[in-house]
DNA sequence: CTGAAAGCGCTTACAG
DNA sequence: CTGAAAGCGCTTACAG
């Protein structure tokens, strides 16, 4: 309401409305005494431009949305972090808006940041069957998925992490402490490509060291009731050290494992995916596969301000997981 | 790019614009059969209108600009999903930035929401100096703080949290429990509003319960030695039960702890403010002065819906703490 | 019930 | 170097 134009600081300056829109964008030659009565007339009115008026001409109203499932989730709350600084210093001010991993939610936001004409978006997708998403996607706006590619959506570049490497030295060093056998608890969420992919490089890499025959792998339901059962069938076939894919299922097992007569790090050794703060805390602080989350969202935030530029076709990129070890894996 | 307008709508279903118009904002009255093609144009061409050109007639840009400290900390990202839920559901896209406790970076997001020409904002307030703010507050957009208030900004609405039940409480229950003199440990950062008076309230209440020769206070820096030597010098003081009123102390606290020979719940009792997952998965569990974060955003939210609605003119909120007994605290 | 016209705050050819 | 005019995609009186 009320907000000053720059109409008003023509007026204010003296000039005519053209030639305070070229000073202001630098567009053209002006006069120095043009430029500073346009200054100070802006100083003096405080006067911030329209974007969306601006964007009304001009195409771009440097405005990008950001879609994660939860921010409240830790890994997620780092993500956006990353992505939204990155952003902001390049000029983009993001929406964000969190799908709950929900196809519904996610087709909801698209939609509204769709009808506020963003540059381009940011995305941890969800499923596949989104009509939402296909639209977006049909704009030809820059889009770019983070930490996990939509399967059916192949022409999107993604960047997301690569476990291998982190899985392979945690399997290293599991064996060089003399275990034996090895489980994976694999996290309930089954149509995330990422978990899948995590699952699959696990036995390949786990086969491979230890033999089929001593890798175990078991899912889990969202219930900590699951979890702890999934503990003790793994107890009950010999493994006592175990891979967590999915980090919730981690943490419910750190808290069910306090409340035993079971020592981590001594009774069972663990590993979990995502260095979260909490993995620090406990004691025995637990042994990680980073996914250098920052790093992910620095690079997805970078690689679509690349688009946004024209710059090449964008290729997807993938962040090497790294493995920090801690005095949750002992000895067996 | 290529978006479709009203304009293609109004060919594809054969009438003019302004009809269309009334036909999707369902103003003024509109023959059924003109409804139906619109809505069938609308369909077959996926149009979403532009709500920046709407925004330039009618006001409105549905959009609001959020402003926290940093949504990698665990309060903050529930204080932001709360908001920007409440936001969504209510149908507004929500402009998210972080200030990482610097008013430059204020400043910076404040000018670019306004540019954006945001319908007003809901802000985590740095400091009283700052420009951008003033200005904001210059523009008559609805604007509300929450989780504190800014000094010398005395007009806005704030919904910040209530100290006091949940500190009368933990005290009356360190009280019952046997414990003759308690510690609080403040934190580093001094000019928070709400840091200082969850001070002063502890100072008084705890003063009434075991009497001022029975009070300790410290500060601490942001180092966690600095941590350390509060610890020890509270020991020194015969102080065995200690309150923390910045969480970050207290996480530093249960792990300087866990790697040293002292007990948490026997040879120590603690409390802390903030209820975060973390304090639910140590060993022992930790009890918390909840601020009912998520009761926060969503009152600061509908607050902020109640004032856009235009409806009375809106009050300021506290929302009471809550105690939650566990086992850090034992018997003296 | 519907259409033509003006205007929101800007930018951008087009003249000068 | 500067100004008048058109137009971006909408909505909203104003006529009919």
């Amino acid at each position: 309401m009320a907000y000053v134009t720059i109409r008003d600081v023509a007026r204010r300056a003296g000039i005519s409305v053209s030639t305070v829109s070229r000073a202001l964008n630098e567009t053209g030659r002006i006069s120095p005494q043009t430029k500073a009565a346009v200054e100070r007339a802006v100083e003096e009115l405080h006067y911030i431009p329209d974007s969306r008026a601006k964007a009304m001409r001009s195409l771009s109203t440097r405005t990008v949305g950001l879609l994660v499932p939860d921010i409240r989730n830790g890994y997620f709350a780092d993500l956006a972090y990353a992505i939204q600084d990155t952003l902001f210093n390049a000029g983009y001010c993001t929406f964000i808006g969190t799908s709950s991993e929900s196809a519904t939610r996610q087709d909801a936001f698209i939609t509204s940041i769709l009808s506020q004409r963003i540059d381009g978006a940011i995305i941890v997708p969800q499923g596949e069957q989104s009509d939402a998403l296909r639209l977006l996607l049909g704009t030809k706006l820059p889009v770019v998925f983070v930490d996990r590619q939509a399967k059916g959506l192949g022409g999107v570049p993604v960047v997301d992490s690569n476990p291998e490497p982190g899985l392979a030295a945690a399997l290293h060093d599991i064996q060089r402490r003399g275990f034996a056998r090895v489980g994976y608890v694999s996290g309930p969420v089954l149509d995330s490509p990422s978990l899948q992919e995590r699952e699959s490089v696990f036995r390949v890499i786990a086969a491979g060291i230890f033999g089929e025959e001593n890798v175990f792998v078991e899912s889990t339901s969202f219930e900590r009731a699951s979890c702890e059962s999934v503990l003790r069938r793994m107890h009950g076939s010999g493994v006592d050290a175990l891979i967590f894919g999915y980090s919730p299922d981690a943490v419910s097992a750190v808290s069910l494992l306090a409340d035993s007569a079971v020592r981590i790090g001594r009774d069972i050794s663990i590993v979990s995916f995502d260095d979260l703060e909490l993995f620090r805390l406990t004691s025995p602080q637990i042994s990680v596969i980073s996914q250098q989350v920052q790093e992910i969202g620095q690079r997805g935030a970078q690689l679509f301000l690349d688009m946004l530029a024209g710059e090449t076709q964008a290729a997807s990129q993938r962040v090497d997981t790294v493995y920090a070890p801690r005095a949750s894996v002992g000895k067996a």
